[in-house]
DNA sequence: ATTTATAGTTGACAAAATCAACCAACTATG
DNA sequence: CATAGTTGGTTGATTTTGTCAACTATAAAT
């Protein structure tokens, strides 16, 4: 099994490669970072998704949310709407314009792996999603705790979901 | 198989946020950054290793490549060599600290895999790989070329090698 | 009512990358 | 052989993105 440990960390290394850095920020996006495009995924799945949600599924600090919201804001792709339960908080939602950049980009991701799952064997297509699955859920156990902590405050225990 | 391209790409989504920004970047390194340890990786694995390969690799400009092996250089990590063949190029070559600094790095990351992969099936674990494997394959064909254009110049043919 | 916690913002700054212009070494071509 | 063009790499100026620490304002607790 340590074998297979290293193997994994290499493909996980090669994966994040080819859709990290290289994929999901060169291509898809038109003219938005890979934290703006986190940001507006969080915001258009999430319902009243405030700043902290942000921060916590960008992996940035709260000041860093609070930069990534404003660009958004000045690119017309989301709102600060107040939250009518708390007046220190405030819901973000994606405009019209930010919604079918949403798609676009989210559509061009669907066809790339699209692409890819079809040059493989149908079974192993469905086992792949199978074990991806299991193995995300297997990391949100105690050695996925990934989160990053936002400024002084520890990380609170409030899981990152998956899936 | 829409279905399966839809879920596959929120898998690597998440993936991407576990291991990527939040993950490799946020606990291994010591004192280096994500684009340092590519070029780490690189520079070890790749014999011969140029300016030209850990751009590409790092998924940076060559520009960006220089200021990277640069900094792997101020910390005593790497070497830069002439090329005897060719006067321009220059090999990246990791210093035993470098070595030992990666091989820390690298078994850091195999640990954590390891962790996740006890809260596996076995037979989970097997096919998790192997799908994996397949996976990063298929991505190589057409749809997987990701390579980012250094300046100007078209991304050559020579395809990135996974595994 | 006063204290304390929470949500978010801002100014100053740092890290990392880009772009464009550049140099030096190699390769053809006439 | 000379000279034009290509390729590998570097550099200065700038941009992008994010942190940190100090701050404001609202809410909750004692």
């Amino acid at each position: 099994m340590d074998e297979q440990a290293r193997q994994l960390a290499l493909l996980m290394e090669n994966m994040l490669y080819a859709f990290g850095a290289a994929g999901v920020d060169g291509e898809c996006c038109e003219n938005i970072s890979h934290g703006e495009f986190r940001a507006l995924h969080t915001a258009r799945h999430r319902n009243n998704c405030n700043m902290q949600d942000i921060a916590r599924k960008a992996a940035v600090t709260k000041s860093g949310a609070t930069r990534i919201v404003h660009r958004l804001e000045d690119k017309g792709l989301v709102r600060r709407v107040e939250d009518p339960k708390d007046g220190r908080s405030c819901c973000v939602t994606l405009t019209e314009e930010g919604k079918s950049l949403l798609k676009r980009i989210e559509d061009q991701l669907t066809n790339k792996m699209q692409t890819i799952l079809a040059a493989m064997d149908p079974a192993m297509r469905e086992v792949l999603i199978i074990a991806l699955g299991a193995f995300l859920q297997a990391a949100q156990g105690p050695a996925g705790n990934m989160d990053r902590r936002t400024e002084g405050e520890e990380a609170k225990g409030e899981q990152a979901q998956f899936i």
